[in-house]
DNA sequence: TGGTAATGAGCAA
DNA sequence: TGCTCCTTACCAC
């Protein structure tokens, strides 16, 4: 999926586009035609992210609460102050910039596009419109039902007032590998498999090592990193996790996704710091891990 | 045309 | 631990 970043992005994009104004909603494809009734003419609030959740508020105190798993996607498109049309979400690419500047804008905006049959919700304003595809929840929450779900979710790196503190007692009192806990939503929120994979490099640290062994200073230098790293990722619309010098002879940002990585798909590849063919990859709790045996250890 | 993998997570067993 | 759901794009045949 889209990592936090990702959903970051989304939000903001609707609080630019959105917010303050009454939308219309529907469900082309059907399955949500309920939820959307529930929300079709109100006004929008406010748009944030926690971790991977979308939160979307409505002034009749409900909100549009969406998690886009692993293949869900937003689509956005309107007039000129929506730029041109562009879509943050499950990238099929490695590397692939989300919401790239459109070339030229539209010259006239004339309603949204005939939706696909697959999309799951249609928002839309009088100026632009979002689509929403794939996404593994869509559903429409009370205050409470909202208050209960961000209870369970662990500080985000890209909340600016979150506190790190649960992500640390988390790891103190774990033996699971850290690789494991910085995929735990519950103890920090927003981290996917690429950021988990490219922090722990730019840590040196071995994915398999019992979380409550790692020094706190340790912990403490993820936390900081993951801010920096995703803040990046809001920022480009994409995650590049290597140094400047580790990109060397790269000038084009399009040809960044090639450079943009130290380990995550790279196995079989040279290692960027140390120079071996050490980068391996491994199941850990059904996801792909890929480190470095010489760098991390 | 069909098999597969993809930046996820809930659930049963 | 493995299955399931959501959708798309790429690749091999």
């Amino acid at each position: 999926m889209p990592e936090g970043h990702s959903i970051h992005r989304v939000a903001r994009r609707f609080q630019d586009a959105f917010v303050g104004q009454r939308l219309r909603a529907s469900s082309p494809q059907g399955r949500f035609a309920q939820g959307a009734a529930l929300v079709d003419g109100a006004r929008a609030v406010e748009a944030y992210a926690h971790g991977k959740h979308f939160f979307l508020v409505f002034d009749n105190d409900l909100t549009l609460n969406v998690h886009l798993g692993m293949y869900g996607a937003w689509t956005f498109g309107g007039d000129a102050t929506f730029r041109a049309s562009s879509s943050i979400g499950a990238p099929r690419k490695m590397g692939e910039e989300e919401s790239p500047d459109s070339e030229e804008a539209e010259r006239e905006y004339v309603g949204p596009p005939a939706p696909r049959p697959t999309t799951r919700v249609r928002l839309e304003s009088d100026n632009g419109w979002a689509d929403l595809i794939g996404a593994t929840t869509c559903r429409i929450l009370e205050p409470t039902g909202v208050a209960e779900l961000r209870k369970k979710l662990g500080p985000d790196p890209l909340d600016t007032d979150a506190d790190p503190t649960p992500f640390y007692s988390a790891c103190r009192k774990t033996s699971r590998p850290i690789g494991a806990v910085l995929m735990d939503q519950q103890a920090i929120a927003g981290i996917g498999n690429i950021y988990r994979a490219e922090s722990l490099f730019r840590a040196g640290l071995d994915p398999h090592t019992p979380a409550h062994r790692v020094p706190d200073e340790t912990t403490a230098l993820l936390w900081r990193d993951n801010v920096r790293l995703m803040s990046t990722g809001v920022e480009l619309g994409r995650i590049v996790t290597t140094a400047p010098e580790h990109r060397l002879g790269v000038s084009s940002r399009h040809a960044w996704p090639t450079h943009a990585n130290y380990v995550y798909g790279r196995v079989g590849h040279t290692c960027r710091v140390c120079g071996n063919d050490a980068i391996v990859m491994e199941d850990m709790g059904g996801r792909k891990l890929y480190w470095c045996t010489v760098c991390q250890t």
